[in-house]
DNA sequence: GTCTATACAGCGATAGAC
DNA sequence: GTCTATCGCTGTATAGAC
């Protein structure tokens, strides 16, 4: 401690992660662009752009349609001023109703837009990342979302209420399965960190949405709609505290203070959307070693003794 | 899935967290203020401004005295365009070489303003934090703060090395304590989650920091440096891997691939940075509590199986 | 050593052309 | 439905007064 480690040493550090200028009027001749500013195993998102559209997402997309009000970016809790619409009114113009007429091609523009809006957030946060960043990686100009999305918030509050969908389709059906509480509770914990690796973009983007929603303070509209939100995160941590709880009394599991236990579990098997690159060779079975590892981790933290 | 749930009915949020205007000469007589704008118990951060003012960490502030280079927040990886200053050059005027004239009184100001800094990028994050909220923090202007640091950059990796020094610090010396690996590796893991809980601002800075790391591109100047950073970082899990390694050789821990594992362990174990809110009555043995708790998962989840 | 004043770029959001 | 152009605020950083 009194002779001076290496790392000690005056240094310097950048910490904005550079991108190109954004899309004016020079047209981007590949669709996907950008990639010269990542390092080659540095993330270009788990899900291949195209491998991602799946019929799921179109189904989940399809009962999620509509988002209503531009949720302003204020800072002030007071009477709002700001560059943005001063009546604090709705906007989407209602696009339920139009759901019938254009219906699959807005979709699907949507549903483009949320994909590489994810893949921003993950990569620089939500305050790090401008519309022009996500408008820059679809190749179009920022005229295209905000056709879409009211504000830079609605943006990520849909990429994040997607991601949670996702969640509860992938984990809510295993809850009733037969079998002993330890066995659901592994099974589903299997299922949500393989949602981790797979949509990890979207993810990382509900990982980051928790925080803001935590320590973000609301004006009285917003509220509700906040609180809704956080709700069905709740709903969603129930499904599993529940079954810990059945299980520690059952004496399949063993752990102190079950609101520590359970924040512990889920930090624990949601950390693949930090740390998790997939490798490109044999990608299907690197995926799988890496969910069997983390539920084991998980699951033995719990004080699982195994089968 | 064919049935929407409640959640998936139309929703907006807001994310970003209000902050009164910056100061200008309004003065503000108490030097706290700003927890109107904070909910009762969401973090007023885990350590109170005076009682963090140890005598560690002004040993630890002394060994690191020096920060050279304005780090620029360009977002261009080519020729650095930008409204900072055109040469990329040293700043910070030679700190060292100043450190015995007004030594204290300036390592006082720094700390207070690293201390404020901490705060402000534990709940906002780097580009959620403006260099004015760090100064209204504080009840000054931000004047001061580029005085004593060339950049908000900079700012920031003050705060990250500092962390990361106090953490080399408390756990660097039970290294070569006597007895088994596990025992030594438990007794660093509840140092470093300790460290977690008792200076969690700064912990969540490293976090952030650490992020920012991997995925941030660099101009070659600053390679060398963020290299070094990481390095420090790597260097200091390693004392965790070896142990680890040992201790699986031992059979004192069952865990699969050690790189996962090190993933996890360490996700674990920063997990309070996330989650911990410190109750007011009876705080230390609240930490105390909390500490055991997820020291026991984390090793759990390494196959540990007891004492 | 801290404050005031100011420059200048970036970004959120809107209006209106096509 | 997407693009262009533009507005106005916010935020980083600097210069110079005190």
């Amino acid at each position: 401690m009194t002779c001076a480690p290496p790392w000690t040493r005056p240094v310097a550090i950048i910490l904005p992660i550079p991108v190109a200028p954004p899309v004016t009027s020079a047209v981007l001749p590949e669709t996907e662009k950008r990639s010269e500013t990542k390092s080659a195993n540095v993330c270009s998102s788990s899900v291949s752009r195209g491998a991602f559209h799946s019929p799921l997402v179109d189904n989940l997309l399809s009962s999620m349609l509509t988002f209503r009000l531009g949720a302003r970016a204020a800072r002030e809790v007071t009477p709002i001023r700001g560059h943005r619409r001063e009546e604090g009114q709705v906007r989407g113009t209602a696009m339920a109703s139009e759901a019938s007429q254009t219906g699959a091609a807005q979709e699907s523009s949507r549903l483009e837009i949320l994909q590489a809006a994810a893949e921003c957030f993950e990569q620089r946060g939500f305050s790090g990342t401008s519309v022009d960043d996500v408008a820059r990686m679809l190749g179009c100009t920022k005229g295209r979302i905000y056709h879409h999305f009211g504000s830079k918030a609605d943006l990520f509050a849909a990429v994040f209420r997607l991601g949670m969908e996702m969640n509860f389709a992938a984990v809510e059906p295993l809850r009733h399965t037969d079998g002993p509480a330890v066995a659901r509770l592994r099974m589903m914990a299997e299922e949500h960190v393989r949602q981790m690796v797979t949509t990890k973009s979207f993810q990382r983007v509900v990982w980051d949405g928790m925080e803001l929603l935590m320590r973000g303070a609301l004006t009285p509209e917003q509220r509700d709609e906040c609180l809704r939100l956080q709700q069905s995160r709740k709903r969603y941590s129930t499904l599993f505290r529940t079954l810990m709880e059945e299980a520690k009394a059952d004496g399949d599991l063993d752990y102190g203070d079950l609101s520590v236990a359970t924040q512990v579990f889920f930090t624990c098997m949601n950390s693949p959307v930090f740390w998790y690159r997939p490798r490109v060779a044999d990608l299907r079975n690197d995926q799988d070693t890496v969910i069997e590892q983390v539920v084991r981790f998980a699951m033995n933290g719990l004080g699982w003794k195994g089968e």
